[in-house]
DNA sequence: CTGAAAGCGCTTACAG
DNA sequence: CTGAAAGCGCTTACAG
């Protein structure tokens, strides 16, 4: 731990050494406008003072004159979990860092006692805005707390408030999904989807239906399973699909890791991917998804763009479209790679 | 979106309406000691005032005036990558919180220059320290203007400077796999390390050697291979030592990634884990290695014990062992599951 | 083209 | 036991 509290400069030593007014200082560090009306020899004395002394402007005094924090506050329940959290905080900077502000991030383990204190906390801060967001896609109800500043909810949604909303697009991840194995040639798809009673899964399945009507094919209950996303339910499944009566010849798993449950079940049947058994997965969770042999094709959720975007929304003075209570939907790319071929035969 | 502008209350109007000075309002408020002497129903008028108005204290005018954040500011080089950051922050906001205090997360995508910018913005912003984190284990050199503030180094060090470091002990990490593998019976096991120009290969490799010696066991620097750390190479290093002349009963792996790799070689060669070949692993995430069948034994890197380490050396004022330069190190656990057995016969 | 002065909302000696 | 007043370091009308 190194040190060096030797008390900082401020405006006021710069204007001096500048031989100039903190009016001048701080107009022309601002690049304010109405600096364009002072002289090329002020301005660079300013500029050399401002050097010459390490000057960095005190942003807690700017902040309590302007009554700005240029912060935002990322506040989420489970900030741990692989999928969720790096990238959406990545996503939520880089726009907030264009925009010079930063992020104070919170997690909250989603105890609503440790909700309302994140959100007072951040409030005391006087934060530009409120990121509130969730480890996976549902619907919440935010502390009233929140209302007390700008806020837009990310990866949920709260029906009847006036939030903006950030949240994938599942039900066309679903579609496009499906779609993939459509256009291989495939007419019997299996689909080992998550816990019914998410929404991810609700829209996956809107998706998967909506692809098959589309392409004439008709579907089978029979072939639509609930698994719990982790590899052992997509290896169960895609073992008693695969060895049912009339098998189908793919499987859409919502989930990388219920896909790589999936690969061990097909391997152990002495089928190979894609020869006899095509696979796409859900969420390119790197490791699993990239580095799996054969590599897998599968949608990606867009962890980045939702923080990005839910930053935007929250810096843009004026959204770009739609207003307050509207649900974006931000769309899950699909990520090709060696898993889907041709049915056999 | 929600908004409410309506200009927050401030400790004056608290005052105003609790017929008393804003001095005592803040005495209260903050539960200065000094307010010991204040009459009780004095008190009682203030907390109904602050009730009433909803009155929360304005952040950066205390900060201006105190000259503390309450912040501290998380600089790490890549913040998307699964395993380091979300545990990491985890922990050192747990911390930070514990202390009134929030954490401002940045990342920097490991450029220099961001890593400059991001320094300057959070000094600008008064915090109180910062963390200078790296995702994988190894020596860095920051920007000087670290120096400006209190600083520990996360995942990594600075030789030659004066900051406290936080780091996994890794050689300590690397005798626990292989003593575990030693206790079941095991003398001739495989090591998969990762690249050997890294800190926590070659740290792990002196424990591997270490515990070979403490037992007895001669060194066969056949056994040891250097992989990427992908399971694409466990893989393959794995079956060259297992279809090898006088194979390994066991093999340790340094990434569970790679440790899985190692599972599908075993698989392919139609052996069994543990029955034939034992496995240990390393980095114990969870997805790969919990869910693995069997599910792996594993070691796990202490992230979330980094960052809550890191912040109380931030904020401890006297650190409680050592002190600047120092290189601490957190201990990894071994995480016992079903992936280790007797030797075969 | 530039400056003097007020004020953002707190905390903290100091006084009584 | 409580208050008046200064001051933290900026920005921003206002004036000239």
């Amino acid at each position: 731990m190194a040190s060096e509290k030797s008390s900082r400069p401020t405006m006021a030593q710069v204007a001096k050494l500048a031989g100039v007014s903190p009016t001048t200082v701080s107009l022309v560090i601002n690049d304010d406008p109405r600096a364009k009306s002072i002289s090329e020899p002020t301005r660079d004395r300013v500029a050399a003072a401002v050097r010459s002394l390490g000057y960095r402007p005190n942003h807690a005094a700017r902040g309590l004159r302007t009554q700005k924090s240029e912060t935002l506050g990322f506040i989420t329940d489970e900030i741990a979990t692989a999928p969720f959290a790096g990238d959406t905080i990545r996503g939520a900077q880089d726009y907030s860092w264009k925009r010079n502000h930063l992020l104070t991030v919170l997690n909250t383990g989603g105890d609503p006692a440790m909700e309302e204190a994140s959100i007072e906390m951040v409030l005391g801060r006087q934060v530009d805005g409120i990121i509130f967001g969730a480890m996976y896609t549902r619907e919440v109800s935010p502390p009233r707390s929140l209302e007390r500043t700008r806020a837009v909810l990310l990866n949920c949604y709260a029906p009847g408030t006036s939030y903006i909303s950030v949240i994938p697009a599942e039900k066309e991840g679903g579609r496009t999904a499906t779609q993939i194995l459509l256009d291989a040639g495939h007419r019997r798809i299996g689909f080992i989807n998550g816990l019914s009673t998410t929404y991810a899964a609700k829209e996956r399945l809107k998706g998967y239906r909506q692809a098959l009507r589309d392409n004439g094919v008709s579907y089978e209950p029979r072939l639509v399973r609930n698994g719990n996303y982790h590899s052992d339910s997509g290896h169960l499944h895609a073992r008693e699909l695969l060895t049912g009566e009339d098998p189908p010849t793919a499987l859409f798993c919502s989930s990388d890791r219920m896909a790589v449950g999936a690969y061990y079940a097909v391997m152990e049947l002495g089928l190979s991917i894609p020869r006899d058994v095509s696979v796409v997965g859900y969420d390119n969770q790197l490791e699993l998804a990239a580095y799996a042999s054969p590599p897998m094709t599968t949608i990606q959720l867009p962890h980045y763009e939702l923080g990005y975007t839910a930053a935007r929304y929250l810096l843009e003075d004026a959204p770009s479209n739609g207003s307050a209570g509207t649900v974006h939907e931000i769309e899950c790319p699909a990520v090709i790679r060696d898993s889907v071929g041709p049915p056999p035969n």
